[in-house]
DNA sequence: CCCTGATTCGC
DNA sequence: GCGAATCAGG
């Protein structure tokens, strides 16, 4: 598979929101890690709190790679693995926020990953709160009127014993998806919705920004990259 | 071991 | 341009 215009605005867009280079890779599935961080670093969107680079110790000695060397006496491969310290880094990393209170960063010893979509008709959206639009005949959403001016805290909703499944909307549950499409334990919210949305109150504030006066935007908005792991 | 990103280099 | 192989730190 290529990199089609929208595989790297998800690779771009989940790069910078700080997803790890495997993450996007199996999200975007049919790409390795290493050609996830390659083409990454193609596009010179790099720069991101490496576990190597971060530090420039003294020269350290090389272990012996054990299983490899083959023909390197024959064969004289340049093999620079030159770690120098040329100039003094200075920058400190900027600080990553990685978690969202809903959202937490999939870092636990176990990963779990059920299953994987990479044999599906292909997914372009994120969920409602990162879509990657596509067609140019998919407008922006109108910013209805004026929604939840406090937005809520985003609790980590109680606990989905039911879950609701598609089968289960109406236009009185909230629709907002929780998970992937895809996914086992997909399903939606199905709260009760906000009269005349399509969303219940707490979703409708994710759903819908409130729109400030000129001037007083909030430009950098925490989510991390549309929420894939919203739960 | 596992993970991470960085880099190289043959294709 | 692409990405496997490799390196290197946590």
């Amino acid at each position: 598979m290529s990199w089609t215009d929208e595989r790297i605005a998800q690779l771009t867009k989940m790069w910078e929101g700080g997803a790890t280079a495997s993450q996007i890779a199996e999200e975007l599935g049919d790409v390795s890690r290493n050609a996830v961080i390659g083409k990454a670093h193609r596009l010179g969107l790099k720069a991101r709190p490496s576990p190597v680079k971060a530090s420039d110790k003294k020269e350290a000695k090389k272990k012996a790679p054990a299983s490899k060397p083959a023909a390197e006496a024959s064969a004289p491969k340049s093999k620079p693995r030159t770690t120098s310290a040329p100039a003094a880094p200075a920058k400190q990393a900027a600080p990553q926020v990685q978690d969202s209170p809903a959202a937490p960063a999939n870092a636990t010893p176990s990963q779990p990953l059920p299953d994987r979509q990479e044999d599906l008709p292909k997914i372009v959206s994120y969920g409602p709160g990162g879509f990657l639009r596509q067609g140019p005949g998919d407008q922006q959403a109108p910013i209805p009127p004026a929604p939840p001016r406090r937005l809520v805290p985003a609790k980590p909703s109680p606990e989905i014993a039911d879950k609701t499944s598609l089968l289960d909307l109406s236009d009185r549950v909230c629709r907002w998806p929780m998970g992937h499409p895809g996914e086992p334990d997909f399903h939606f919210c199905g709260e009760k919705v906000n009269p005349g949305f399509p969303y219940c109150v707490e979703h409708c504030g994710r759903a819908y920004q409130a729109q400030l006066p000129r001037g007083a935007r909030r430009p950098p908005p925490p989510l991390p990259f549309g929420g894939p792991r919203v739960r």
